[in-house]
RNA sequence: GGGAGCUUAGCUCAGCUGGUUCAGAGCAUCUGCCUUACAAGCAGAGGGUCACUGGUUCGAACCCAGUAGCUCCCA
């Protein structure tokens, strides 16, 4: 047999990965078979291929595989998202390097260069996840701005809009004035910032006042971070209960360096302890001012332009940025003598997800869709368990979101999106319309002029269209009844990241919801953050993310596959080192040496021996019962004890001992019935591993160590394996053969005995085990060379308990009484606390009233057994006295 | 400030409905082996006051309360 030494995995996987596709097990078209879906949580057109895909993408391949074995129609649909501000962004700077600015171009011109620049670099990240082994079918990948996918968000806007969800109006948004578009709440960061605190004198209109202490108090003071926007100020807030001033009420101050009027109101908002406990009201720029703002109605000044730059509304400073006018302002305010003083102040800054810079409240008319309605229905899925979250802990959270959940900007302020369809008229009345055609004929029908009829600038925001995406991969807006939607919707299992909860599963829930009537998935499996071993999120910025590709070069995919799952339970983050891939890659070897291995050994057409069918009989027990838990662990969810299950089943039970019993005398054949079962148990073994391990299996597979194969017959639609019966006896029995063989090597490791130098052993055997049938294992497994069954203890042997048989091995003199004497005793004394923790039990009346009458029963059980292990040792110690 | 969660071996994590002296796995460590599948390996071994303090119970890693530390989400 020509077999490599080591498993090559790149060529493999060229291999293995085109044959796939070649033969379209990928492919899933409706038929008679239970479907299983999984739609793909669209990456952002712009990324590459990121540790986080890496998981989540292994994770949906295995779930997606394990049940394309087990026989179901397996659809896995994959695509990407249009990102509006990122692609926007990178489009913009690639006009930038041509030398062309957003600005001189037209926005057909613009969106032509996005669409050159999505054709050149928007499917890297698809590519990538072949290397991955994912097995979508590709036929099916979609792109959020993909014709009938913009169709269906269009249709969408316009049908919420009908019902009545959507609406235009003014509101204070997160503005982003680097990237110049409204963001979602979702969309910005808070982060903790060093800020100064600004004392600030406002001089009061008309009469001074004298303070408690007698002096002249001609002017009030107010603490904020953002002095730029005192031009802003529309009043004095002060909580009524403030005595300190009560001699302000119904005043009015001047603002600094403007010397505007605005009057000093009284509101139990402000918080007496903070600052001076005078608040600036400033409407226009901080969305707690803008409510105290409507409840007292007072004036919006708005002194910012889009770009974060000062307007002319501020008098002064007009044209500087924020940030710098703040700076100026402070030296202004100094000079006047209005500056008391300056401190040190941390205070959360929210920053914009896509471009970092800071978010600036402001004041805008945007498209908005109500949320409280559409979120109920959406948040009973999930608490009746209709949709099931996993882990479950993330249902509290998706709760108390849903339950406050705000409404929602929908509108963002770009080019690159679906363009929202309302029309303006010349007198800035609207309409919302599927086309200019249709948009006219409103008007016409309002009894309003269309003339200089105008699409809306604005997009919609992406998480619109995504939030569509299990139902417009199956086309079901434009045609609700296809064979697909009705076949495949709603999905099987979703598996997404815990930070997209709302902005995307809750979005997904509702539109499933509101357009199907059904959810659009029965699971949701959040993944954990992947963070480097500091526990520190992995990062460009950070440099700590190892390039995916480069390990799956240096580990071989299936090698990455099964690090990346080794530890990562759902929702936990995982803390990734590649110690876990080299894992994942010595797994492979492992697999590929067995094989080999197995497939090098003569065989001849001989009955099979007691031990060959002893060791048969348990491994397929112990196979039984392995399959029985990796499907209570798949039921679960727990995909990385399933792997840790199978791992161990592969290394531990096959290899390291079911292998080692049937392994023939170096170049003796084997039995051709034991070989004959090997090999299906080998083939079992390769299904199993299959999902995590889709390559090297394959590979294996294919051997010709396992007969021709037809065409199509490959491990990726193998049947997947289904537990068979269990004889729990032998499995009792191996648990007891396997310490005797442990037991055996312990003693000849401790007393330093070469493993070539055969030993004798014999045996006291008390219990129902028929040992004469497992002598050949011992022998081999421990290397003895003669096994006697005798009645009387062995002196001078080294002897040990199992259960309640005992065993001697004569190591020839080799035997120290004392180091025996000591080691007896300290099992003893161990015995001696077990029994007294047990006959104390047993001696309470209450524990025996109390307790179920099978856990009496049990202590009763171990209360004997302990006896009689005493009873042996003792005799054991009494034993060693007389040598 | 409001909400959720976490703390078990050096590391990453299991531990379901309280019931073996229940404390477990993988990795790492240590010892001995180049034994013809595999040194990316084989055979053994060591390692923990289950964060802390109380309580409930016949019985607590598990239930309850408090304390400390950490993380996340929202404001």
């Amino acid at each position: 047999m020509n077999i490599a030494k080591t498993y090559n995995p790149t060529e493999a996987e060229e291999k293995w990965y085109a044959y796939w596709l070649d033969k379209k097990f990928f492919r899933s078209v409706p038929d008679e078979r239970e479907p299983y879906t999984i739609v793909m949580p669209p990456p952002n057109v712009t990324g590459v291929l990121h540790m986080g895909h890496m998981l989540n993408n292994t994770i949906q391949d295995v779930l997606i595989r394990r049940a394309r074995m087990q026989g179901k129609n397996a659809c896995w649909v994959p695509g990407t998202d249009h990102a509006s501000i990122a692609t926007e962004a990178k489009v913009v700077a690639m006009l930038k390097e041509r030398g062309i600015n957003k600005k001189d171009i037209s926005r057909d011109e613009f969106l032509a260069y996005a669409w050159e620049w999505k054709e050149k670099y928007g499917g890297i990240i698809l590519k990538q996840l072949e290397k991955l082994g994912a097995s979508c079918d590709w036929d099916r990948t979609r792109f959020t701005m993909d014709p009938d996918l913009s169709e269906a968000v269009i249709d969408t806007f316009i049908n919420l809009y009908q019902k009545g969800y959507i609406y235009r109006g003014v509101r204070m948004i997160n503005w982003d004035p680097q990237g110049k578009t409204a963001v979602s709440d979702e969309e910005v960061i808070r982060k903790e910032v060093h800020q100064k605190l600004y004392y600030i004198r406002y001089q009061l209109v008309g009469s001074t006042e004298i303070d408690d202490q007698n002096n002249i108090q001609n002017y009030l003071v107010i603490a904020t971070t953002r002095p730029e926007t005192i031009m802003a100020d529309s009043a004095i807030c002060i909580n009524p209960h403030d005595e300190r001033y009560h001699h302000l009420k119904g005043k009015k101050v001047f603002i600094p360096l403007i010397n505007r009027e605005i009057p000093v109101i009284e509101d139990e908002y402000v918080e007496m302890d903070f600052g001076t406990g005078c608040l600036k009201v400033t409407p226009a720029h901080d969305l707690n001012d803008y409510e105290l703002g409507q409840k007292h109605k007072l004036e919006v000044i708005d002194i910012l332009n889009d770009d974060g730059t000062l307007n002319e509304r501020a008098q002064i400073l007009i044209g500087e940025d924020r940030f710098a006018a703040r700076k100026k302002i402070a030296v202004l305010l100094k000079e006047a003598g209005q500056l008391e003083k300056v401190e040190d102040y941390k205070s959360q800054i929210g920053f914009s997800e896509r471009t970092d810079a800071a978010i600036e409240p402001k004041l805008s008319m945007q498209w908005f869709c109500k949320m409280q309605d559409l979120a109920k229905p959406a948040l009973d899925y999930v608490l009746n368990g209709e949709i099931k979250l996993i882990p479950d802990k993330y249902v509290n959270t998706y709760r108390h979101w849903m339950e406050n959940v705000k409404d929602w900007n929908i509108s963002r302020q770009l080019w690159w999106g679906q363009r929202i369809p309302a029309w303006y008229n010349e007198q800035q009345e609207w309409v919302v319309a599927k086309t200019a055609e249709e948009a006219q004929l409103k008007f016409n029908q309002q009894g309003k002029t269309a003339a200089g009829l105008r699409q809306e600038e604005d997009v919609l925001d992406t998480w619109f269209s995504s939030g569509l995406w299990p139902i417009s991969v199956f086309d079901g807006f434009k045609n609700p009844n296809n064979p697909d939607i009705n076949y495949y919707y709603p999905t099987n299992d979703l598996v997404t990241a815990p930070e997209i909860l709302f902005f995307w599963v809750a979005r997904m829930i509702i539109s499933g919801h509101e357009f199907r009537g059904q959810p659009p998935f029965r699971n949701v499996y959040l993944t954990g953050i992947v963070r480097d071993k500091q526990g520190r999120k992995m990062s460009k910025s950070l440099g700590n993310s190892p390039d995916p590709i480069e390990l799956m070069k240096q580990y071989g995919t299936d090698g990455v596959r099964v690090g990346m799952l080794l530890s990562s339970p759902a929702g936990n983050d995982l803390m990734f080192d590649v110690s876990y891939c080299e894992q994942g890659r010595n797994f492979a070897n492992k697999i590929w040496n067995a094989f080999k291995l197995v497939s090098g050994w003569e065989i001849k057409e001989q009955p099979t021996n007691t031990g060959d069918q002893e060791a048969i009989k348990w491994f397929e027990s112990r196979l039984n019962q392995a399959i029985r838990e990796i499907e209570d662990h798949y039921a679960h969810y727990r995909l990385s004890d399933a792997l840790m299950a199978v791992y161990k089943l592969v290394w531990d039970d096959f290899c390291s001992w079911y292998l080692e019993l049937i392994k023939p005398p170096y170049q003796q054949p084997i039995s051709s019935v034991t070989l004959l079962q090997t090999k299906s148990f080998f083939e079992t073994l390769l299904k199993l591993v299959h999902p995590f391990m889709p390559f090297i299996t394959e590979e294996l597979w294919h051997e010709t160590f396992f007969g021709e194969r037809a065409e199509r017959d490959c491990c990726i639609v193998a049947p997947y394996p289904i537990a068979g019966n269990i004889d729990e006896r032998q499995l009792r029995n191996f648990q007891v053969l396997q310490l005797v063989i442990s037991e055996i090597r312990n003693i000849r490791n401790s007393k330093q005995i070469p493993q070539k130098e055969p030993l004798p052993l014999a045996i006291i055997a008390t219990s129902d085990i028929d040992y004469s049938r497992f002598e050949a294992l011992v022998q081999k497994m421990a290397n003895i060379n003669n096994i006697q069954y005798i009645t009387e203890k062995l002196g001078g042997a080294s002897a040990f308990l199992v259960g309640v048989d005992e065993f001697f091995v004569n190591i020839a003199g080799q035997l120290d009484p004392e180091s025996e004497r000591v080691r007896i005793q300290k099992d003893l004394q161990h015995l001696q606390g077990f029994l007294k923790s047990v006959t104390t039990k047993l001696a309470n009346e209450r524990f025996i009233q109390n307790a179920k009458p099978e856990i009496v029963q049990n202590e009763r059980k171990k209360q004997v057994d302990a006896e009689v292990k005493m009873r042996i040792l003792q005799e054991s110690l009494t034993a060693l006295d007389h040598i």
